[in-house]
DNA sequence: TCTTAAATTTTACAAATGATAAAAAAGGAA
DNA sequence: TTCCTTTTTTATCATTTGTAAAATTTAAGA
């Protein structure tokens, strides 16, 4: 999935808008395990996944929680960075080589009060992450840890080969032990 | 809280372009109870509150889910309505009498595609709405009833006075009785 | 105030989840 | 392949949470 791609999935813009995002974006390559931006600490870019799978976590009291998973065409970032400049609670890792598009965030926030187009670029991003998290927020709410794997599964069907299960549990909000006992269920 | 002063809590707009917004707004007020919008169905307008507090819900499967309380300076709205013109899952309801600001969301797109501070102020409404969002799903995936309750209690000390238990519970992710017990371990 | 209804707490039991340890299976490197 | 490490599953027991029903408290109206 190449920028514009990327970016046509979010919003579409017109041609010259587009070019001054281009013009902003770095294209990085890192290798499996590599560390892309860690908690603790105010963030400046953000990442478009071209290729690749990468997991958000926090390394709390002892324990290490995982709460998002992205691949290709999805954003590695930390919204505390982004949004308030204030540093994220989550290190993004990279689950397998990946390439990515980096981009500056100030430089981003210059175009949004001189581009309108880009500016609302910037609010539908916005608006589409926030159905996400809602939408994760409603699951982990209201349903049960079996109705979320199944749902995991379905939807991400390759994420459960690509990824160990002891994060896929973290992600649900249940022990691996717990995974494995759906799993077991399940057969 | 008046609606300049919402506004401006969102995002500062230069004096036309707040009187824009204000041209879109009605003040409308409703007595307790009021169901002010209904799950599964497309809502055309968001709502900011004034004054009262409110809450969304849903009936999945016989049981009704309470999936958060807004008050005031907060905006009581379906995500899925504004940003993807879908039907909501959720309905809100007054939990007292209130007064609220009514904004016709068609109206606001329009201004988003002709006004860059509207639309920046529409982007950054969305960023908070984002971050509130996210920090309720990491209370939610990563913290216990008993945290999530204590942290509740200390931030919004009158929701308690002013909720139903049945429905503080079901927020938190937890049943009334669970919640009992919490609230007797505290005592 | 008294009466009734609604809301909240408590209790008892069942089911689900967590912690821990150990066994089994899978994957990688020599 | 073989050995070694990592990952996943299984088993056991303790703890938490849910369900259902009863007891208590609170609120509201006559």
């Amino acid at each position: 999935m190449n920028f514009d791609e990327i970016l046509d999935a979010i919003y579409l813009l017109p041609k010259d808008s587009k070019a001054k995002l281009r013009d902003l974006v770095t294209e990085v390559t890192f290798p499996k395990g590599h560390i892309l931006l860690r908690e603790e600490k105010v963030e400046r870019s953000i990442y478009f996944i071209k290729k690749g799978i990468v997991r958000a976590f926090s390394i709390k009291p002892e324990k290490e929680h995982t709460f998002w998973f992205g691949s290709e065409g999805e954003t590695a970032m930390s919204m505390q960075s982004y949004i308030n400049d204030l540093k994220g609670y989550e290190s993004i890792q990279l689950l397998e080589y990946s390439e990515l598009y980096k981009l500056n965030t100030a430089a981003l926030k210059k175009l949004f009060s001189e581009d309108i187009h880009i500016s609302n670029w910037g609010r539908r991003f916005a608006e589409l992450e926030l159905i996400k998290t809602e939408e994760r927020l409603i699951s982990q709410q209201f349903h049960t840890a079996l109705e979320r794997y199944t749902v995991l599964v379905a939807s991400n069907p390759d994420l459960i080969q690509r990824v160990q299960l002891g994060q896929i549990a973290s992600y649900l909000g249940i022990t691996q032990v717990s995974l494995s006992r759906i799993r077991a269920e399940l057969k």
